[in-house]
DNA sequence: TAACTAAACTAACAAGTGTTAGTTTGATAT
DNA sequence: ATATCAAACTAACACTTGTTAGTTTAGTTA
């Protein structure tokens, strides 16, 4: 019958450990059980600081997706060029990306496991892939960028900026802003000589 | 009045539907009722088609996967310049998704948990990429490709590929040729005026 | 018609699932 | 020393999981 208030560092490695495991077998496949186990308690411990396994998800995802609408919101408020933009959101991602690569995973592969908050999530998303695509557009217009179709352009972008989970653990020996330059590079520049 | 499928189709109807279920929900999440349900039988049936969960999986993730390993052979083979031979890597994986982004979505998202097929399978996708690497190396060496770190090259280009299997789907409309063209000259040539 | 057979069925299983209830532990503050 | 309490524990629950065994159904062949 006892309220009881966990120690809020004990449930921030409950997080991180989650989204570890969830980026190893994804959200499914890992029980409260493993997750237990990894942290050296058991299972029935772990509702001593969290609710549910759902609301482990629920954190891991929504708590990036608030930060990625947070960092475009900022870069669509910024008096740039449409590349100038382009590159901050190149940054943006591989800042978010290298502080918490594994949650990245649980966005990209688990937030169909979302319940209540699949509705929320998607309309985050949404509203992510419009003002990048506004972006997109507004370049073309200013005679910035090549006309090429902007679903097309945008699909490419993003598609590299969301793997950047599966790479950046690999290469922490490379420099943040050596990587976004590089990116930035490729992706805007292209690699045909 | 009871409709007769032939063996062998059931068992793709199978395979395609598991696909598909897989996509939606991943591996983990894909129970052998829901399967069974979709295709209108009870889940002990399914075994007189197929001998596990598992094999289903394997089967989905492998036939592509020899697939790509039969195409990267081919373009390997060809006397063409490299950028040709990644205008034909990307031709491959347009061509591959058209026809199987269901399966291509467990490729991407299920391998790990493949079991006694796994090793098989990172050997394949492990060659797949050095000979990818080495394309794109040799392109910088004949002064073709500019001289970008060949791994942030590679990660783009795939990334980017991999990724199809989200957008194809969405853009029936379009014409293979077309969204090959539009993604070379994206990838290749970039989009910065 | 009778035998054969592919492919469905029902019933059951052992193991594993997320979660709850109630209890013990051990460090800290009085 | 005692009381407090976050955070661990044990035990159990109702349900779901992949899979097996044995049976029925209904077309095809002899």
């Amino acid at each position: 019958m006892k309220k009881i208030i966990p120690t809020e560092t004990r449930k921030q490695e409950i997080f991180a450990t989650s989204a570890k495991l969830f980026k190893e077998k994804g959200y499914s496949a890992v029980t409260m059980r493993d997750l237990a186990q990894t942290l050296g308690i058991k299972a029935a411990s772990l509702y001593n600081h969290i609710h549910s396994k759902q609301e482990i998800l629920s954190h891991i995802i929504l708590s990036i997706a608030e930060e990625f609408t947070e960092g475009m919101t900022q870069i669509l408020n910024s008096k740039e060029s449409s590349i100038q933009k382009l590159k901050k959101i190149i940054i943006l991602h591989v800042e978010i990306t290298s502080n918490n690569s594994n949650g990245m995973a649980s966005l990209n592969n688990d937030w169909m496991h979302l319940e209540e908050k699949q509705d929320y999530y998607l309309e985050l998303r949404l509203n992510y892939e419009d003002n990048f695509r506004s972006i997109i557009k507004q370049g073309i217009a200013s005679n910035e960028l090549k006309a090429v179709d902007p679903d097309v352009t945008l699909f490419s972008i993003l598609s590299t900026l969301r793997s950047l989970y599966l790479w950046i653990p690999k290469k922490e020996e490379i420099n943040k802003d050596v990587l976004a330059g590089n990116l930035g590079e490729v992706l805007l520049d292209g690699i045909n000589k």
